[in-house]
DNA sequence: TCTTATTTGTTCGTATGTATT
DNA sequence: GAATACATACGAACAAATAAG
């Protein structure tokens, strides 16, 4: 087997190797040959194959352990509603965890959170701007790191001025039947328009971590913000994900009404 | 200059230089000192920078030009309002091309386009399935190149079914005042709500050269359907973004209408 | 136009380190 | 402890694009 002189060669192995695994001949879990046994195989070196392997991680296509190979990832792009996720319906079944349980279990996983943070804290600039909070107030934070059997795929943290959450059941580690919203509303600030920025970044050495990421992988990060009836923002929720690891869904109509 | 060995030297390398790039020392447009440089200042090989300076490519915070050097990303995150670049409002302020134009020249950058593609073709199927058409139903295809003076900054494709298109003014260069979307209208199918899908792929060569994006770098694609009053798919555009490039926001309300 | 220096792109061979089995 | 697998790094070399003369 020889690759040809046009492009380099870790772009064209990495092209063979992709095809490869969508075509299934790699199929989830399944494990490439080694770095030395595919640098045989193509007549490359070895620091060629890596460099291939590393595009691949860099697109979300594999995993690598150290010790032990390179693995095709197992969990495909999860598909994301945000115009469900947040309606007073949803709320009421009691979906507040819903709507991310249903999109990882209509993939088949398993889906699972950990709260790994619940408190007060001074917000950090951005989210100190995004609820238009004047400096010295304080904000509940909660955050959580989000799993589809084992593979970490999203890290949540939300917020909401102290000033509202404080002495409320949102300091709790269940907020209850319905979720944080649910209880927003019974303290006069059901959300009724909500926005969402999205932009891709360089991920934190926490978020790199937490989620596999390789050097050079870039995050999504969605900033999230809920309003009430008199515009206000009262909660703001940053969602981390994987740049590889989602489809983002968005409906509105021609008409704002 | 010494690195420290806990983490790669290529990733503190690269760690150094954004750091210096977001401080301003390297500023928009301004040209890195050379990999042998480089090398010999950090006290290490030439690969090693040409690596550290790699992550950066994929971050999209640089952009090198063999034989000429490396220089930082001129043109920053652009802001893309969904909701606003579709309303009735927008069109009859003859801002077809509008949204984009305000979106690049709000930077203080030149927008422009070039239209590559106008005819009628057989569609992807990804496309006729997003418009529900039988097999054997041609489109019209729209096919634009844009940039923010002189950079490339989206690829986007639009596609209406030839049964509504045939014979009308969106087959020719100019759409007229309005553009599609009050052309659709004038055909009885004016949009009534949009939807639009985004997630992150591999890019094909075409793009990945347009887009001047590194091997393993990705770009966003957004699969936009326009659906008139009886529901029904009138018009889809696919736009491909180079995904450190953009600011996406969207909104809605809690009760939908 | 041709030549040469500069700059990045790519690759190899080799070596060492670290994690896993 | 030994074998296997990936991670990182160096030095060297040549290719290709660009710029300057």
């Amino acid at each position: 087997v020889s690759l040809e002189p046009k492009k380099s060669q870790f772009g064209q192995l990495a092209d063979i190797l992709r095809e490869a695994i969508t075509r299934g001949e790699y199929g989830p879990g399944a494990a490439l040959p080694s770095e030395p046994e595919l640098a045989a195989r193509y007549g490359v070196s070895r620091p060629t194959v890596n460099r291939a392997i590393l595009i691949l991680r860099n697109e979300g296509l594999v995993h690598v352990e150290r010790g032990r190979g390179t693995f095709v990832r197992e969990v495909p792009p999860i598909p994301r509603f945000a115009n469900r996720r947040y309606t007073r319906a949803a709320r009421e079944r009691g979906q507040a965890r819903g709507a991310f349980d249903t999109e990882i279990r209509q993939l088949g996983f398993e889906p699972s959170s950990d709260l790994v943070l619940v408190g007060e804290i001074a917000p950090p600039t951005m989210i100190a701007e995004a609820l238009q909070l004047s400096s010295g107030k304080s904000v509940l934070v909660r955050k959580r790191h989000m799993f589809a059997s084992q593979t970490p795929v999203q890290l949540a943290t939300s917020y909401v001025p102290w000033s509202i959450a404080q002495g409320t059941q949102l300091e709790q580690k269940d907020t209850g039947p319905g979720g944080t919203y649910s209880r927003l509303a019974e303290l006069g600030h059901a959300p009724s328009r909500f926005t969402e920025t999205l932009r891709a970044r360089t991920p934190s050495d926490e978020e790199s971590a937490f989620l596999r990421l390789t050097e050079g992988q870039l995050v999504i990060e969605i900033l999230h913000i809920a309003w009430d009836a008199k515009d206000k923002p009262v909660e703001v929720t940053v969602h981390v994900l994987p740049t590889h690891q989602w489809l983002l869904h968005y409906e509105w109509s021609a008409e704002p009404s």
